[in-house]
RNA sequence: GCCGCAGUGGUGGAAUGGCAGACACGAUGGACUCAAAAUCCAUUGCCUUCAAAAGCGUGCUGGUUCAAGUCCAGUCUGCGGCACCA
């Protein structure tokens, strides 16, 4: 008999039989009802596994075995997310190939994973930079090509002069390069673009049908950006010419005493005739071109801008002239590129009246528009507005609107803050884009068969200052005849970001060996969508957008019979160090996941990971904590010594105990609550040390329960107690309502709302019985003694409120 | 500036409007031991008190209610997201 818990030795060779016995590989009868639990695929970091990582992994794998054990054909797979920078910076610094340190950081990865035993299904991988893999990716980018949803473009775009590559919106944090914190600068470039603009309609709407946790909707929200208004078209004084704007307050057009332009503004060159001061204009664009979008956002404080001399613009409501300016505070990339300015009712625009000495004229009353812009649309008359006068700011949109529609003069308009997705990446270590440039036919795509278009090995992975990636060094790769005129040709030397072998991942583990198709239509129709997926906040407006996209993108085209990936998205905290602050190696305070195993083993982690907090919270690390879970395993292991092996029944006081934690631990791991799921099991051990044994009948309910937390040891209990098949096996046990109500329960006696004594009663005890109980009983009497009733308050089971003056 | 989330013991955290502090960590005392580790038992929100018993207590100020950590109004602090988006 085994006394003491050792998972050094339980733990291998569980996981040993698990794969032998194939264990957690999804099946292929299609017959079953399934069920798809996902995590975010690995970035295998030389670093190694993070603890992290097993956060999101343990949770799944929680859900995933407790689906297995509910009778679901259950696919929880893993994978590879594997280009990217890092791996590459590696590969620079230590003169080795990329592929090499990744198929390295991949093992590492694989093995540290298998130490803690999740049940992934490791017959799916996949791996984003193997051609079978990034064959597909390239396909899909060509589809999106063929229907004119990648272009490329001349644009300003986020560049990282450290990293030398252009970023995705996304990727700019605080005007800082997500990656290595330098500043980013504009800097205009030609550069692949993805349309997701065409699908911002969709991918905000998708929403309200996802199960997804509020924040990440709010999120995508608030980035996808819809604001409605409209759009309005104004004069220019003696000419043809007209200017057209975006407004959320059309209610407010008579107090637009004055336009500005953004100085990329078309306008400019078209009437650059007329204006008298161009040379101050082109002088203004030159500088705000040259700010970066860091020192745009700095300069907030103070306002910058130039009158456009020598034209008018007419105000549509008022027909009388206003001048126009030209500011950078005003974004070619939204809406026109053109405002109306409203300084009475608009901060920005009061901001920059006020400086300028421009007037302010008030068109809502409510607030005093001298001292400062009067936002409030919920209060509000309109006055010194026409027809307009005495409507409120609702009333009043509306009427304007009808009003510029009949004259035509204006239009209903949607707009979204989202920008399409920079999908060029100057480096070498990504998909490379299977476009030719042919100076006949000009950009040419490759044909199908001619996938994939293999990433070619060089000699060095340096980027260039030129900004193009290493590729274009290559010249026997670049140079090569054009598909379509046979005449010569270049290969696009950029390749994709990051995101791209990320955004489909999750259909390739449907069908991951698949050489005909990304995936069959039948075996997507079976596992898609996902049921069930765990990540990341930070990815909700990058990874989760863009995959988004793709499968709406996909789902158009036929591919997919559901436009949305995932029904269900949760999100776990970061674990921060034991000092409260991110773990990271300059801060010394790295909990390493191997060291963790060696000294307390994988089921003591996992349990520790659950048990240390909320799932959705950022908790620090506690090395005693994780200790004290171990703690708990050892005690469940030696509850084996007063086992009554014989007797396979509940006793009966124990039923209650026992469904009560049943039905707390199943409901529990579904709202993602294992903290209080893991206390609900240590209660119940408590209570069997209470009682001094525990029959063989109620360990098994115990370790049923537990075994998705702790695998290994349930298992290994469960051999060596003789019962039966493993228990990834079983079924996932049901507690029974009619056990989960004790008979006699105690209430508390409360006199004004404070407690004053406590009563054994029947459970089952009615208010009119409970008011008996102010005569009857001696505890209730003694209480209320020589005191005036006013009102009796009693909640079955709970308390009695007695209220006395 | 706008949007969201969160403030509960020494610590991590529990609480369908119904006995605040479950469960764990840590600490203190004790048992076992030559000793230590492990384990077991007891105590552990604050305060007054020999004790019995009472009072106070979920960031702060009010309100609703028989009853508020929970609901409402205001306010402070921290965290996250967005940010010249018209």
């Amino acid at each position: 008999m085994n006394t003491v818990y050792q998972p050094k030795s339980i733990e291998p060779k569980w996981q040993k039989l698990w794969e032998e016995a194939h264990a957690f590989e999804a099946k292929s009868d299609f017959s079953l009802p399934k069920y798809y639990c996902l995590i975010e695929f690995p970035y295998p970091s030389g670093a190694g596994l993070h603890v992290g990582h097993p956060r999101s992994n343990t949770a799944m794998d929680i859900i995933a075995r407790k689906r297995r054990m509910e009778g679901y054909n259950v696919l929880y797979p893993i994978g590879w997310d594997a280009f990217g920078l890092p791996t590459e910076n590696y590969a620079i610094a230590n003169h080795v190939a990329p592929a090499k340190v990744t198929r390295e950081n991949i093992d590492h990865f694989r093995r540290q994973l298998k130490l803690l035993g999740f049940s992934f299904d490791y017959s799916r991988e996949v791996n984003t930079t193997d051609p079978n893999y990034y064959k597909w990716t390239q396909w899909i980018f060509l589809k999106l090509y063929e229907n004119g949803l990648a272009y490329k473009a001349e644009m300003p775009i986020n560049w990282c002069p450290s990293c030398k590559c252009g970023l995705a919106n996304e990727e700019v944090v605080n005007g800082l390069c997500e990656r290595c914190g330098s500043e980013v600068i504009r800097k205009v470039k030609n550069q692949w673009m993805l349309r997701i603009t065409a699908y911002a309609h969709s991918l905000l709407n998708g929403l309200d049908s996802l199960d997804f946790i509020e924040r990440v909707k709010l999120q995508q929200r608030n980035w996808i950006g819809r604001s409605e208004g409209a759009e309005i078209c104004f004069d220019i004084a003696s000419t043809n010419e007209k200017m057209r704007v975006f407004t959320t307050r059309a209610d407010t057009l008579f107090g637009a005493t004055y336009m500005v332009v953004s100085p990329e503004h078309p306008l400019i060159g078209r009437l650059s005739d007329r204006i008298k001061n161009m040379d101050e204009l082109v002088a203004y664009a030159k500088e705000a071109s040259r700010k970066s979008d860091f020192e745009r956002t700095e300069l907030t404080k103070e306002k910058t801008g130039v009158e456009i001399k020598g034209i008018r613009a007419i105000n549509p409501a008022t027909a009388k002239e206003i001048p126009v300016w030209v500011s950078d505070y005003v974004l070619m990339s939204y809406g026109t590129g053109a405002i109306m300015a409203v300084p009475a009712h608009d901060g920005r625009d009061w901001e920059f009246a006020k400086k300028y000495d421009l007037p302010i004229v008030e068109v809502v009353a409510g607030g005093d528009v001298q001292q400062e812009a009067y936002t409030d649309v919920s209060t509000g008359t309109i006055v010194n507005s026409g027809f307009m006068t005495g409507m409120t700011v609702e009333e009043a949109k509306q009427a304007m609107l009808d009003k510029l529609v009949e004259k035509g003069l204006g239009e209903s308009k949607v707009n979204y803050k989202l920008r399409d997705w920079v999908f060029s990446r100057q480096r070498y270590w990504g998909e490379p884009i299977p476009i030719i440039h042919c100076e006949q036919c000009g950009p040419v795509p490759l044909k199908q068969e001619d996938l994939p278009l293999l990433l070619p090995s060089v000699e060095k992975y340096e980027p260039t200052d030129s900004g193009e990636s290493p590729l274009a060094a290559i010249e026997d790769w670049v140079n090569v005849t054009c598909p379509a005129c046979g005449g010569p040709g270049k290969r696009e030397t950029d390749t994709m970001p990051q995101w791209a072998g990320s955004s489909w991942y999750f259909l390739r583990y449907c069908d991951p060996h698949n050489q005909e198709q990304f995936a069959s239509k039948e075996v997507l129709d079976y596992w898609m969508p996902v049921d069930w997926y765990n990540g990341g906040m930070e990815h909700t407006t990058l990874h989760l957008l863009y995959s988004r996209f793709w499968h709406l993108f996909l789902h158009d085209l036929g591919y997919v019979s559901a436009p949305e990936p995932y029904l269900k998205r949760t999100s776990h905290g970061m674990i921060l160090g034991e000092n409260g602050e991110k773990m990271s190696k300059s801060r010394g305070n790295v909990i390493n996941p191997d060291d963790l195993v060696g000294e307390i083993g994988a089921d003591a982690f996992r349990m520790y990971e659950m048990f240390m907090g909320a799932f959705d919270q950022a908790i620090p690390w506690s090395m005693n904590g994780a200790r004290g879970c171990k703690r708990f395993l050892d005690r469940v292991w030696r509850l084996q010594g007063m086992l009554d092996n014989k007797c396979p029944t509940i006793t009966k006081d124990m039923l209650h105990p026992i469904h009560t934690a049943i039905k707390k631990v199943s409901e529990d791991f579904e709202s993602m609550k294992f903290n209080t799921a893991i206390a609900a099991m240590m209660t119940l051990v408590n209570t069997f040390y209470d009682k001094g044994s525990v029959t063989k009948g109620e360990m098994r309910l115990l370790l049923l329960m537990l075994s998705p937390v702790a695998p290994h040891m349930c298992e290994e209990i469960w051999q060596i107690q003789s019962y039966g098949e493993p228990i990834y096996l079983q079924k996932w046990p049901k507690h029974e309502d009619r056990y989960l109500v004790l008979q006699q329960v105690e209430i508390a006696v409360q006199i004004n709302g404070k407690v004053r004594g406590r009563l054994m009663v029947d459970s089952s005890l009615t208010t009119d019985e409970a008011n008996d109980l102010l005569s009857q009983n001696e505890t209730v009497r003694a209480l209320t003694e020589g005191k005036q009733i006013v009102k009796v308050v009693f909640v079955p089971g709970r308390l009695l409120n007695i209220v006395v003056k």
